[in-house]
DNA sequence: CATGAATGAGCTTTCATTCAT
DNA sequence: AATGAATGAAAGCTCATTCAT
């Protein structure tokens, strides 16, 4: 009774509202990660969520709106499992920083495919994809800056190279474990495979030491 | 003179036809530019080509081995393009590899974001750039197994490289070039800067020595 | 006024669709009576519905499926309209027979055609077709079979004997009732001219004795 | 030399031309009988013949026409085989009547099945038909008026009896010997089966002695 | 006589969206 | 808030027929 007269008490059709529009966005979310952007259909999203037809246009604008919410909803997720960790070892801590790229790959397989596919047609979903991934290069590129402060980096455009190794992990993720077998879900082997190969280069490309690189101590 | 009496000469029927699959072909490069892969109709095409509905199908099965044509049609000119040449620095290969390649995102824009988004609902559409995609890393692979062999590049797996390599430049050159402003054509500026970043991390990435190369020499 | 509040009473809704869906399926038997099996189209049908092209695909699932319950709807008139009576004098019996038969042909010529047709094309039709007639030969046969465990009857195979005779009715009805004057209805006169002529047939096929007739008692 | 001098000497081109027609017709009654009247295609029957797909239209004035040209030409084949013989025993006239008859379906039936087909759509094909069925049914007419008038078989109109006879059969071997079971050839026991069953039927109908036929003598 | 490129009307089917209930 | 019947534009594809060569 205390805490109804604080907040407006969300009443009994409020809250079937709301349980159905919870209901309709995991159904949104489960069909658009089975059959994509394109092959989804209304039809089936309210056929899943057990709703008419019609109530889908209650919660959502149109198809386009209810994949842009499918991809907001499961932004957070993202960001909260690719939060750095810090270790002692350099190597270390891109091999995690790769994995926990990665594992989000491996996790939604269907939506990470549906979303390329959405970046091709719209460009509300392409701007969901480029705020995700510019939460993630970000990190890199502060992580990159403040090792070049410390002198541990040769001298590089901290953005750039940022967005350059994110697009390496991204899209050779892309390929070789959502698309590579056929709908197969990728076995842990095949993903510290891609771990391995691309912390290998990541490390290198960053503090590997060459002929050209202006550094001050190895 | 003389060829044309050995040769059978193509006749005035022959050459129309010919003309009018040039003009199908055409037309079709277009409209999967212009519009993408699924929005790409087989009658926005015929319209394009100024030709009746029918005579698409005198020269394509379907929509997607017209796709396919497309690329077909192309891929001389990008296997021509991103031909490796030997240079003696090998900074400079790494550059003109990494230039020549993304020349081809800047040349057909449309056509790859068109393929990319094929490669999500077609699996003969997933062939056709897997190959592609196959044609390039396989000479990156080769060249680095032979410098491998000389003694030049601390041992990693070529082919595993090769493609992890190729997926940074072709993911970030897609992200940057293609689908950075909407269908701007990206401006030479923008190429020389994304060439410079890529070549530079791939340059390290291959080439660069940190505390966990066993490297015979630098 | 009891039964109303009982039953749940259809509202306004489903009684607009059922409207709709008796129209679609009277507008469908319609089209296929009067075009055949092959030159109906869906875009006639629902032009004579009076509905938009896709509401067909609401009580359809497809063309086939609409043929069918076309037929499924007259099967029961049919199936009502052969149930054999019995009558004291086997001859009134055969001429009672063959005339309910025959009555179908008259009543629906356009659709018997139509069926014909369609069971060249599809078997799901030939499957419908199969099944009313099965309906009525196995009434003939059953009647055959006690017949001869009463005498009456020689010896002969009920089932192929059935058949044949509702071959019979059946051949002759539709080549001279439904193809026979272009697409006029058959006369009164018509009707009894055939039902006499094979009525006398059938009756002497099965009753009838020969040389070969090993049969107990005329 | 003498030859050529009388008849209108075919010349090269008439006897190309001739070989050609020849092809086309075969392939169209090939194609005819394999697909049916609808689905066979002008496409398919001029790549059977090894034609351009215009040579047809030389030859035929369209599909309708070619059809009926088939029908035409196996028509001659079907009189002869059913021609009647005359036997000592009127039984066994029944049978080979049948027999006779029903070889023709099991010869040709996918000409027959597609035959039937026809006659639903094209009243050009249901007068090939009905012609073929008069030449039979004529000669059961005679047959049963000779025999009657020698006072062997009741008074009834020779006419129909024998157009109803021949429905039975005519439709008893179409359900069962070419649409029974989906495309087997039927085998000797079946065609065997059949015709036992339509000349026992036959035979009685015709022969057979009941309270209602006023028959001189058995 | 023969060719075969070109036509274009026609088909069935799908599906995002609307709106009266 | 929820329903679900109805809409109609749009798609890919087939094929009988024509006609310039």
């Amino acid at each position: 009774m205390t805490d109804a007269q604080q907040l407006p008490r969300p009443n009994k059709r409020q809250m079937q509202a709301a349980a159905t529009r919870e209901r309709m966005l995991q159904a949104a979310t489960e069909i658009f990660a089975e059959k994509g952007y394109q092959a989804a259909s209304v039809g089936t999203i309210t056929k899943r969520a057990d709703t008419a037809h019609g109530t889908f246009y209650l919660y959502f604008a149109n198809k386009d709106d209810a994949f842009a919410q499918v991809f907001a909803g499961i932004g957070d997720q993202v960001r909260e499992q690719t939060r750095l960790s810090l270790r002692e070892d350099r190597y270390d801590n891109v091999v995690a920083t790769v994995r926990s790229f990665l594992s989000v790959f491996v996790q939604y397989p269907g939506l990470m495919r549906a979303m390329v596919e959405g970046m091709m047609l719209s460009s509300q979903v392409e701007a969901i994809w480029r705020e995700m991934r510019t939460g993630f290069a970000d990190k890199i590129a502060h992580r990159l800056e403040r090792e070049h402060d410390a002198g541990a980096v040769r001298g590089l455009d901290p953005q750039a190279a940022a967005q350059a190794l994110s697009s390496m992990a991204e899209w050779y993720a892309f390929t070789h474990l959502v698309i590579g077998d056929a709908s197969a879900v990728p076995t842990e082997r095949e993903l510290e495979a891609a771990v391995a190969t691309l912390a290998d280069l990541w490390y290198h490309a960053v503090y590997g030491v060459t002929d050209r690189s202006s550094i001050t101590r190895l």
